[in-house]
Order: structure tokens, then sequence, then C-alpha cells
DNA sequence: GTGAAAGCGCTAACAC
DNA sequence: GTGTTAGCGCTTTCAC
């Protein structure tokens, strides 16, 4: 329709190679009386380039898949996708499973992996063939860039609140001790306390409500003197203010809580939860489109988390 | 590698189509043996199924695509997508766009519409080429099956327990009105309330806390002796639930309050919020599963709704 | 700068 | 039951 070969037009819709501006002029505009959109499948088929971001959430079970966080993670990436004609699969990425990572990397339907709470086990055992189209949302390796919260100097800031604010026997509830991100929070932790000259006072979660009360409810056993709880997600610190007005002790009053997430909810308990803010869709968003433009991208991103002052602490 | 043709390589792993034992187990081998998983965008382009399951939620603005009831519509279809080697990509659908959906029902890369709170109007501008390819979380039509909860079952059953404990000036507050799925709750409220004998006290709301919060206000303004409040969804009740607890207003002692959805935080909130469950992931997962494997289902599937009783009616 | 021709990996008629 | 053949719609060398 345009008068020009096939070659031509597909120069010329595809954005590179060589064509005359009238050429270029009589493609555009045939394209858009014919309502002209390139069909994904063949485009993929031909370039090899793939159809699906898949995102892979680490974890010892399938039920890490259950999760608001990754919720948020595949809703963004999915309206990334959308505009550049691409979906977005979910899978569960076991704890050490090479095999599954190799079957990622050989399949010619996947354009990249957007992997979620990975290890540093697992990304050693990422295929050469997924360089340049992994990214992860957490730790990162040579071969894999990150995008991440700033974990640690949000734990600092929080802690730093705590004490701050008068608060000297500060416990904290951690995540899965096997999760990198842990490891950094309870770090910043320790290094406050340290720094204050405080005790440190570390009970294990599982990023969970119940998981936060019944850490709560550890604590108050263990140190029945605690004036302060860090919980390392928003999830296990509504645990723990549930915890403690099942026990009648005043939230801030008694003992201050605060949080790490900010999830919607946190602004509607009763008290509104203190928090650090987590821009968890705007990562996302990065990372979606780090993958899919194939763009170089330093090897570590790291976001600001803001300290959200509420009523609980 | 199996000594056999393309074709009954083909047949056999596609799974259809003629094949002798012998010649199914040589290619069943074969490929166990490669590792050879067929390419799913090279099938797609053979048999022009499409590649991508698009998830179009209905709303005035593309800010309804962020919603957490979103996310988890998402986070369903992507895993069901994944089995199949499928993505799944998220789309705003205006109110009244007939382009757009022809433009889905063209896309060669768009294996079906996972079409969410949509309306009467879109339904009726479902093109034909995207019958049967064509889903609804929500209301149908003869063309787009329905896959939803029991709304007004569930309305009636709240509403009737509020009244059956005692209650008898019972306010609701409803969703936008252009949302089908209100109309069935207020029809319902209505009908519960006629049948009583109660007057109908009602208030718009739009599904956020906050909106609910000044709903709450205007409901105390106009009928400051309103004894209980059906929100129509959780994000609301909580925002009420704040709004009384910063009047000094006691719940369930002054007020009974209950909400809608049963998000994960309703069992958090204090008083614990009682609402009527909303099986999303369930009711996502078996409407994706109609598109991708092109089953004839029944217009209309209702899942039901259990009323989830806690402390705050 | 442009076009002809050769695939990308698979499926589907159709003849055997 | 099986193989041959012809595409699906696009990109991409490589001559011109």
């Amino acid at each position: 329709m345009a008068g020009v070969s096939r070659s031509t037009a597909s120069r010329v819709i595809a954005g590179y190679g060589a064509a005359s501006a009238t050429a270029r002029d009589r493609v555009v505009a045939a394209a858009e009386q014919l309502g002209y959109a390139p069909d994904p499948a063949a485009r993929a088929l031909a370039t090899g380039a793939g159809v699906r971001l898949v995102v892979a959430v680490a974890g010892a079970t399938p039920t890490v898949l259950n999760d608001p966080y990754v919720d948020r993670v595949v809703r963004a990436a999915a309206e990334v996708c959308a505009h550049q004609e691409v979906g977005v699969a979910l899978e569960w990425l076991p704890m050490h499973a090479p095999v599954r990572l190799r079957r990622l990397a050989e399949d010619r339907g996947v354009r990249g992996v957007l992997m979620v709470n990975t290890t540093e086990l697992i990304l050693e055992s990422v295929p050469a063939a997924l360089e340049g189209r992994a990214v992860s949302i957490g730790i990162g390796s040579r071969t894999v860039p990150s995008f991440d919260v700033d974990n640690g100097g949000a734990a600092r800031t929080i802690v730093g609140h705590l004490h701050g604010s008068g608060r000297r026997r500060i416990a904290m509830i951690s995540g899965p001790e096997w999760q990198p991100c842990t490891r950094r929070l309870v770090t910043a932790y320790r290094e406050v306390m340290r720094a204050a000259g405080l005790p440190v006072r570390l009970v294990p979660g599982d990023f969970t409500a119940p998981g936060g009360q019944a850490a709560m409810l550890t604590i108050l056993e263990r140190w029945p003197d605690t004036d302060a709880v860090f919980a390392s997600s928003d999830a296990m610190a509504l645990g723990v203010l549930a915890a403690l007005r099942r026990r009648g002790i005043d939230v801030p009053g008694d003992i201050a809580v605060a949080g790490f997430d900010d999830v919607p909810f946190a602004a509607l308990s009763a008290p509104a939860l203190t928090t650090a803010s987590h821009p968890v869709e705007q990562i996302a968003t990065a990372a979606a489109r780090a993958v899919l433009d194939r763009v170089r991208v330093p090897p570590a991103t790291a976001y600001p988390s803001e300290l959200i002052l509420r009523e609980s602490a």
C-alpha cells in the first residue's frame, strides 16, 4: 500500500535501519490508515526475542507467591509490559534449582526474568544465557543488576528514631534468616544498638501477622521491660499491635511499634503505624523496563526509603 | 532423533491427532532427552492463538489499576498462565471505548481478554472476534461469560445478620453508581430493609478508606441514631472504623460495622471486621483457565460468599 | 536507500 | 498412522 517492499516497511516500523524520509512517511501513513500493528509472536519468532517476562519469586515453598508484595510487583510489571506487547508470567523459584533457571534461559518464549527475594546461592546459578535479561528486586550479582530499597538505611533511620524518642529497650522482629534483606535489616539494627550501647533483643519472624503476634508474645516473655519494637514488615507490626491490644498494653505509651513497608492499611490501624516507605511499584516498574528495553543498567540501584511517622512510634 | 517426521512429532507434542503408541513413545523419549519445549511464539504464529492474556479493568481513569483487588486478579491469572507459556498484560479499559476493544480483538498477540468491573455498555461493544476468548469477572452478557461472587446473596446475609442481631437503623455505604456490582448490593440491601419495614439510609462511597471515613461522617450527621453500617468494601469499612474511633463511638457497642471482601487486614483491625468472603483468587483462576482452555463455560458462574463473623458486628 | 530471498519454529491440510 | 508441503507475519542478510 505504501508502494515499498516488505523490508523497507519493516525497517520503518521497527525504527532502525536505513529508509528515506519519503519512504518513511508513506509507510507511517499507510500503517496509520490500516491500523497496522506488528504481530508480537511473528516478531518474537523472527528475532528470537521472547514474549514473556517471568517474575520468579524465590522461596522454600510455592506459597511465597501468595503475598500482597508479589501481587504489587506482578501488577506493576504487567502494566509496563502491556505497552510492549509482552505478557507477565509468575513462577515460584525453589531455593536451589539451577534446572529451573536453565529451563527459563533456554525457553525461547522468555524475554527476561525478574527475580524477587533471591539469594546469593540462586544468583550464582543464573545461566550465562540469561545475562542482560535477568534483573533482581533485592540483592544482585555481577551478572544480575539489583533494584532495591535502601534497607539498611531505612532500618537505621527507624531504630534511630525509636532511640531518639527516648526508647532504650528496643526489640526487633526479623524476617526469615535466609533472606538477604533480613540480614541487612538485622545488621543495621545491631549497629545502631551497639553504637548506643544498648542490648540486642532479636526474635525471628516470618513476615506474617500471626507470626508478628507470636513474636511479640515471645518478646514480652523474654524481656518484659521492652519499650519499643521494630518489626521488619508491616504485616508483622500489625500482628504486634493486635497482641499488645489483647494484653492491654498501650501503644505508643508503654511500647512503641514501628513497621516496615508502608502498606496501605498501615495508615488505618489503631494506632496508625509508624513505618518506612517501600516504593515497590516504582522499583518493579524500573526493573521490568530494564529487562524489556535491554539497556545497560548500573549493577545496583537503591531506592530511598522514607520514615513515615504516624501514631505508633 | 525419534526417527519420525516433524508432523508426527508435532502431533504427539501437541497432544492431539493420530499417532501410534510406538511413535508416541519415541517422540516423548526424545523430547525428554533433548529437554525440548515448543516455542510459544512459533506455535502462536502458526496457530494464530496469541501469547498474551490481557486483564482489562474498566473505570473512569487509569487509576482503577491501582487497586489491591486488581493485583490479586493479575497475580492469579499470571500463575495460571505460567503453566501454559502465556503471559499476562494489564490494561485500563475506559468506560466507553469500543476502539480499545476492537484493537484487542484484532491484535493477533492477544489470546484472550479477562474483563474486570465491566459494565453493560462495555459488554455491548465487545467485538464478535472476541467471542469465546473474553470472560468477565463481574457481570456478563450473551457473548461474555460471567465469573462472579454472589453479591446479592452476600449482601442479604450481611444485612440480615445486622437485623437479626437487633439493629434497626442500618445505613449502607455503596460503591460508585455506575458499577453493576454496586447496584446488586444496593438492591439486596433495599429488599431486606423493606421486608423488615425499616428505613433506607444510603450514602455513596468510592471503595477507598478515606471515602468510607467521609461517608461515615455524612451518616452521623444525617442520621445520628444509626446503629449499624454496612460498607460495600472492606477498605471503606476500615475507614468507617477509623472515623468512629476518632469520634469515640464504640464498635460494636454503639454502632455495628460490616464490610465486604474479607481482605487480609480485615482480621487485624480493631475491632476485627465482620465481613463477607470474596474468593477473588478462585474466581480469577477459573476465569483465566476458561479463556486459556477455550472450553465452553456456562454464561454465569456464581461463587458463594461466606459471612465472616468477627468483632465489629 | 531499497528490494529479493531466506528463514525463525511450529502447525495443519492433504495425500499417501 | 505417517510424511510432504505450504505457510503463519515478521526480520535480516546481501546484492543491487
